[in-house]
DNA sequence: GTCTATACTTTGATAGAC
DNA sequence: GTCTATCAAAGTATAGAC
């Protein structure tokens, strides 16, 4: 089928630009693990690297998006959810020997200081699932204004448990981070007058 | 005085790493921010830039476990002590656009699945900061099993607010990671029967 | 022992054959 | 339109002058 390649290019840099940043990744490398041959990329990305890696981390980030929504969605408990999605991605980190965590985090530190574009693009996929979170958190009462401090502080135990579990090989940083996020939004809940989560949202 | 230009290089390098990670920073751009001549790097490190990443990492490390020890010495107020390191935290981001966060977490997460030698490096420092917290919290009287989650939790809340704010270009991230451990660590204290956090310190 | 000039490899990118 | 062969630049590392 059309786009068939580039589809795969996209997916091929996700992964590679998760496990070793953009930087570490040559687009070489990519093109060979897509199984494409080399001027595809500069076929579908004209601009090339720098347009491949932006488009990259918008689809990586809103693929990632997604997998938070299916853990998390309305018709689950949030505090059950918040749980077994930290409990999935730490699970996921054993199955990939600690390589798969944030898909953008690695490429975000790089290119923070260093490149403009991609760190709008990062900074853009950030603001989503942090807004995400807001309306998830809206939905079982929270007010926004204290649901964003809360996505934040759900979001920010996640990415740096993803730092210290790969680096440390153990899931410890990233069951803390979930117990940590899901007592927040416990109490968050009960300060909001929920006194039974479950109730509230069924 | 001998030595000099050795250490001006890993401060190059540490300062470099911190910003744009190990792969995006070259040999050559360290050498010329050090003011040293080229050959001195690998007389000073034979081994080449892997073996000037491990020390930096290292160094930097043992640095920044310094500074955390400065705000939340033994002679302040626990929760406070916290709360001041991360407004440090924030205001030392806005004075750098941005900049200075961690110096080795853009390097950990590159080389965690790539290079077990720098991996190595980063998951000591990331241990030996876990094992200080975890010293400071047994202090205030803050049981070591509890207070290593609290060190990671902390030190996650951290890393994470770290990645978000150098991308979003706001501190917000890691103001909301402060008020964040800061309450834990202030519950915990609550635990342990602490009504009054300063008494049991001073 | 310090450093400059050079070697070798890999990188991102392109031109042009099909 | 798809891809192979090649280029210039930047990367790390080394050899050898002083």
């Amino acid at each position: 089928m059309a786009g068939d390649t580039r589809e795969r290019i996209l997916e091929s840099s996700g992964e590679l630009f998760r496990r070793q940043g953009y930087m570490g990744t040559g687009v070489k490398q990519i093109v060979e693990a897509a199984g494409a041959p080399f001027g595809s990329l500069y076929h579908f990305f004209p601009r090339g690297k720098a347009e491949l890696g932006a488009e990259t981390i918008r689809r990586s980030g809103a693929l990632y998006g997604l997998l938070f929504v299916e853990f998390v969605g309305a018709d689950v408990d949030l505090v059950e959810g918040v749980r077994s999605f930290f409990a999935g991605a730490a699970e996921t980190l054993r199955e990939t020997d600690y390589a798969d965590a944030c898909p953008i985090a690695a490429v975000a530190l790089e290119v923070s200081s260093t490149n403009e574009g991609l760190r709008e693009a990062c900074a853009d996929v950030f603001s989503g699932w942090i807004d995400g979170g807001v309306e998830r958190f809206a939905l079982a009462g929270i007010p926004r204004d204290r649901g964003r401090s809360l996505a934040i502080e759900m979001l920010a135990g996640l990415e740096g448990a993803f730092v210290l579990s790969r680096a440390l090989r153990s899931t410890e940083p990233v069951e803390v981070a979930g117990e940590a996020a899901a007592a927040s939004i416990d109490a968050a809940l009960r300060e909001v007058g929920v006194s039974e989560p479950a109730a509230r949202e069924s």
